[in-house]
DNA sequence: ACACTTGTTATACGATCTTATAATTTCTGT
DNA sequence: ACAGAAATTATAAGATCGTATAACAAGTGT
């Protein structure tokens, strides 16, 4: 026991498991991006962030862009999670639970500048990684399909009309990804609690059947 | 004369004016951020593109950052021109102009993948350096200014009532922005034209008194 | 024809980067 | 208690990066 408390105490570093380890870095890496943007994605800076050295990355992840895909997937599943909490939290009334939906886009937890920040870099990037790529199309059809369902159960509920539902969803995903991406660039555009007016106006112009 | 022609041709590199210089290296800047994104942002592979020396951007623009803003401004320029030249050229009724305005964000000139992709490297940078941040808030507010001043001759025109213009001008913008992303991202999501009628019920949501 | 200005090249230095390899250490199972 | 597996460190090699400095050369004015 003594020897136990002597030797651990002793220890230079910490055996942890693959997926443990893996996730540390991960976090690791989405730090030094809010840091740093683009600048902190690099295997020096990640490796120090997480106190460990350079050659662990590449033992559990190969190459450094595959630590930065799974950074992307934890930061993508925690997005989605969050929202879905939020909803699957709020009255199950069609209009509750997308209003919920649109409240938590704005809440201090995802309409953060950090969050938001290490967004940005992401899709950057996307586009010339095939690995990020892939998986940005699951995530935004996961999200896609997400707001179909609210949008739909509303439509269902007050009985209005809505001409092509996922070309409908993509736009109001396209509004808040916008709002979310001016308020990070500049966030003396709007107010967060003005970002929901505007998406509750734009569900209001669905309503009024602008889409129909 | 033969002395001229042949002095030319012996010529190891060509004299400009800092003004040509300063475009053509923008120029070749924004040429390897299509090719490489983020990665395309040095020194060295922007030289090469423009077929000059490193030092010749040390010569003119003291640091890469201040290419790189340079580039940006460039870019900016472009697109507000572009879309501007547009509009100027519709009929002059507002219906026409708003038209105009949507048409062309989505014409092959300006939704176009390498255009997208750069504006999204530059959103990365933006947020971690101040001088691109300037220029991205002066080219905001006059896009916002523009889509503000479409939007309220409509309005006018057609007797309908808009709460906050400027606001409501906000979120067209963010609209825009938002399938300018998805659309890069992800070219499958949608079609240009889907997203020209999207943008026009977003108008027909803005008749209707969405956002009164 | 010649000197002067300055745009441009040539070169070098130090920092940081990714990746590979071998040595070390922790922990687990027996 | 001890051996073996695998996580982790330590170290090195080769690229690429940004920037500074000095030499060079093209065009201009006289």
């Amino acid at each position: 026991m003594a020897r136990n408390a002597v030797t651990r105490s002793r220890a230079r570093f910490r055996r942890e498991t693959p997926e443990d380890r893996r996730r540390q870095l991960g976090e690791a890496a989405l730090r030094c991006i809010v840091k740093h943007g683009n600048a902190g994605v690099s295997v020096r800076q990640i490796a120090a962030e997480a106190g460990v050295t350079q050659g662990l990355i590449t033992h559990h992840f190969g190459e450094i862009n595959e630590l930065v895909a799974y950074a992307f997937d934890i930061m993508s599943d925690g997005v989605l999670q969050a929202i879905t909490r939020a909803v699957e939290e709020a009255e199950p009334a069609p209009q509750k639970r997308l209003d919920a939906f649109i409240e938590a886009s704005f809440s201090p937890i995802l309409f953060d500048r950090d969050v938001l920040g290490v967004w940005v870099v992401f899709w950057g990037l996307i586009l010339h990684s095939p690995r990020m790529s892939v998986s940005q199309q699951g995530e935004y059809s996961d999200y896609v399909t997400t707001v179909q369902g609210l949008i739909g159960d509303l439509a269902a509920a007050e009985g209005f009309s809505i001409g092509d539902i996922r070309l409908t969803s993509v736009a109001f995903t396209a509004l808040l990804d916008g709002l979310w991406l001016a308020w990070c660039l500049n966030p003396s555009a709007f107010k967060p609690q003005e970002g929901v007016q505007l998406c509750r106006n734009w569900i209001e112009g669905l309503r009024r059947g602008a889409y129909a």
